[in-house]
DNA sequence: AGTAGCAGAGAAAGCGTTTACCGATGGGGG
DNA sequence: CCCCCATCGGTAAACGCTTTCTCTGCTACT
């Protein structure tokens, strides 16, 4: 049992001999060159390329023209609901461009995160997106900042996902804004026993939805003391914690906004164990509006974020306008991504 | 606001040139090469490196080595919490290898996945990845098996998740078995008129998991007639629709088996909008034990499969073992992973 | 002290592409 | 009928890296 002779894969060498023309000749007939090339001719060399089982070398391809077709993505899970729709959208958007992504995963860890960047700027990509990354203030997102500035500065394109980073370019999305709205429209549902819980105090997008939240309920003159924020991780497991946390501290609640679906998920989860029934006895909101929650009894309120849109926004704002056009998306990009409060059953109109 | 001047990466030339030693100094030193090199040498180097915030170039590496550090992975849909676990287990083990992960969605479409198969091979990835693919036993898939026999030939290795395609390497899923044990299970819980949502009848998981669950019906003397089986797409939307069709057969029904979680999440909804409370009405089943399913209610009864192990699983069957040595995975990638049956309210025991 | 042997630096030949450049061919204008 | 120019193959030089091979300068042994 033998390992199979394993040949090297046919080469433009090969294709070109099978042809019976010059290296050159059998290049240009095979990517779409500026240079024109007999039509005879092209045929011959697409005709033995086939017959060969011929693929274009893409990295070598890369190291002679100097550039990839390769996109890179950071996530921090992509087994969570929320990053895997971006990155569907950012796959969706890349391969119509003819772009490949590839995928690294960070877990929430900005030293990681550091690590995962370097070495993703050895595969020269054109173009890196970030999305779910702490914003710390701390060296090592100096040290990010310095890796993504020099990667910009060779040629690359970096794109954050949900996190004003200038001078790279990011998608918005209005969090806060978001997050006013929920609160706004819960209030007028009549809650005012209100806690949060949110995420870890360092992910700048959880302290957004946070503080956005907070403002919308002073609108409505609703308070939301400091001992009534729960701050966790931005995990099922972590909503759930929080709430057992929040529950065991006695204080009267008529509602939980945790900052993301999956939180909201373990809330829930959490009040039912308690012996409280959620939507009636306390209501319950989310953010992001992933597909669960739709399913989940009750279904929750929440913020519907166009997450694959999000993506491919990401990926075009990127790859960036057609070069020497005007930058039709310079200010279209710092306009956030609007999102729309979803009124669920987990949050109905509270008695009076 | 000219763009940057854009100077090209620093390359292993520079580095060499500022620690002032040859091109093949700097390569030694960088990687760690068989051979020695002088410390003080080596310290240079390294320290020059850092200077230019040099990163080896992957590409040029590989087209020099004639080998990469990339695995492709191909799924269905990456929004799906099947697929994206999988991807978790499958970049996780990568990385651990120090391999870089590219993932391409295929829709599931026969077409499609071919078309992407021949443009990852450009990638000349050291190992392929196929996951959630069709076995239509057409032209396509022929082609689809030339295309990784090539890839195999080639010096690349195919993996598959989920599908017996000799002689291509595979993890292989017990759904057979899964899906008896299962309708085992349900039968001794008093369900007698059953019903399946079945899936697309091309992809071959779907009817693995249909034949075994009426195999383990059929050890207990319970009929699973034609009609009662409803082939439907592997969405949740699907689960919905199919469930639809059944209830307005007016067949006699006292369990629903979705042959994914998925599906099941449309079949729990489709029951409760037609007025039946599922669990008690008719009981639910599912397969795949996504996250989801845990917490909509009723919790669902449904087959756990460790899903990032089988990525996991996957990339290290495809990376082998070290070679040389004497494949002791070689059964063990035969042997099917094991499933386990999670009984949950949504089946409780039957009234007699 | 002389030589075998070896360590280790450097030169150079690739790896599979692209692409500037060269030169041949043929057509059209004077 | 000749010359110039446009057109288009081919040749060869990159691209950034690895790796083989050569060659120098030691160490160590007899």
């Amino acid at each position: 049992m033998s390992a199979p002779a394993s040949k090297s894969p046919a080469t433009l060498h090969d294709v070109a001999r099978e042809a019976g023309v010059s290296l050159a000749t059998a290049s240009r007939s095979l990517n779409g060159s500026a240079r024109k090339v007999n039509e005879a001719y092209r045929e011959r060399v697409v005709e033995a390329a086939q017959r060969l089982g011929y693929t274009t070398n893409l990295f070598a391809q890369a190291v002679a023209k100097g550039s990839t077709t390769t996109v890179a993505l950071l996530v921090a899970d992509i087994a969570d609901p929320y990053f895997s729709s971006i990155a569907a959208g950012v796959i969706d958007a890349a391969s119509e461009e003819g772009l490949v992504v590839t995928i690294a995963v960070t877990g929430r860890n900005a030293q990681r995160e550091l690590e995962t960047v370097k070495a993703l700027r050895g595969q020269r990509p054109r173009v890196m997106i970030l999305a779910g990354s702490r914003t710390t203030g701390s060296t090592v997102e100096e040290q990010l900042r310095g890796e993504l500035s020099a990667f910009e500065d060779t040629g690359g394109k970096a794109a954050f996902i949900s996190q004003d980073a200038p001078p790279f370019a990011s998608v918005l999305l209005d969090n806060r804004g978001g997050a006013r709205d929920l609160a706004v429209a819960l209030a007028g549902l009549g809650y005012r026993d209100v806690a949060v819980i949110a995420g870890p105090p360092e992910i700048r997008t959880a302290e957004e939805r946070l503080d956005g939240f907070a403002a919308g309920l002073a609108e409505h003159g609703i308070p939301l003391p400091p001992e009534r924020v729960i701050h966790t991780d931005f995990t099922r497991d972590g909503g759930y914690r929080g709430t057992q946390d929040l529950l065991a501290s006695k204080a009267p609640v008529d509602l939980i906004f945790a900052v993301n679906d999956v939180m909201a998920v373990g809330v829930v989860s959490a009040l039912r164990d308690a012996g409280i029934v959620p939507g009636v006895g306390i209501g319950v909101a989310g953010y992001d509006d992933i597909p669960t929650v739709r399913d989940i009894t009750p279904a929750l309120t929440t913020v519907r974020i166009p997450l694959e849109d999000v993506g491919r926004r990401a990926l075009q704002l990127a790859t960036g306008p057609a070069p020497g056009s005007t930058d039709p998306m310079a200010d279209g990009s710092r306009r956030p991504i609007p999102m729309e409060t979803v009124i669920r059953e987990s949050t109905p109109r509270r008695q009076v």
